[in-house]
DNA sequence: ACTTTCACTTGCTTTTTGCAAGTTAAATAT
DNA sequence: ATATTTAACTTGCAAAAAGCAAGTGAAAGT
């Protein structure tokens, strides 16, 4: 596991990877309008990062092509299990979570149908954006 | 999931957790002799902000009373299921994983099972430990 | 043509990290 | 009893990273 923290062991990888996965953010102006405020030069330094990584793909937009979206790699979307887990420890111990109750409740009753529920999300914003679709 | 990227959305933070859930690791000379090598004073930063935020509780070792060790709290025990969950990717996409192969087939076979697993574990490290056991 | 949007870059200051050495208390050895 | 070693930090400084504000350049809209 040296290997998963040297790639979103950092708060904005991480951030950036919750994102994508469970916020369906994947314009650099989506990332940059976060709550938590990251700065241009970082995110751009991590959305590349992140490429080279092999968890995001980079496309310019086909209608607009002055805006680029970040698409998950079947890598990235691996780690929704991951992310779904903390989302759960979130519930519980975090005073101040977005996370809805109900979620909780749904992953421990089903958790593979739960993550499924979150893929299928994926594919759906990405269907839903004018580049490339994903492959796997 | 703010809250948990400010907790363990850093490396050192990450390590130290991974290193207690998993791998059984208390004092502070274990954390010290990591493979990643994490240097003394980040180490010393790092398991206040644990025990600030209530994941690690400090205990000085009854027999030795030089040394010093952290047992996780019921909170950071809460994490266990998204570690595995990050081992499990750690299988798939980290080609020097020192995860075992048959880890994600036991995981995948029986998730629950295999989470009580560790958490017997962690029972079990901190039962050889010279200092008061965990309230559940 | 002019302005705006969008995705970055650049330069600079502040914060964090990494490294080496030092300190303090307790345990062990002499 | 004294000296050495073990163990857990602390301190000081240089290097790296992050944060901030402003700037650039291509594409869109007006």
């Amino acid at each position: 596991m040296r290997y998963a923290a040297g790639i979103f062991g950092d708060k904005w990888s991480f951030v950036l990877l919750r994102d994508v996965l469970l916020h369906g953010k994947r314009y650099y102006g989506d990332f940059l309008a976060s709550d938590e405020g990251i700065a241009t030069n970082v995110l751009a330094n991590r959305l590349v990062r992140l490429e080279e990584t092999g968890m995001l793909t980079r496309h310019v937009d086909h209608q607009k092509k002055s805006k680029v979206c970040y698409l998950p790699t079947a890598k990235a979307r691996a780690l929704l299990p991951a992310f779904l887990g903390m989302m759960v420890w979130s519930t519980e111990y975090d005073a101040c979570t977005e996370a809805p109750v109900s979620f909780a409740e749904a992953f421990r009753a089903d958790p593979t149908g739960t993550i499924a529920w979150y893929e299928a999300e994926i594919d759906r914003v990405n269907a839903q954006i004018n580049a490339p679709a994903q492959a796997g």
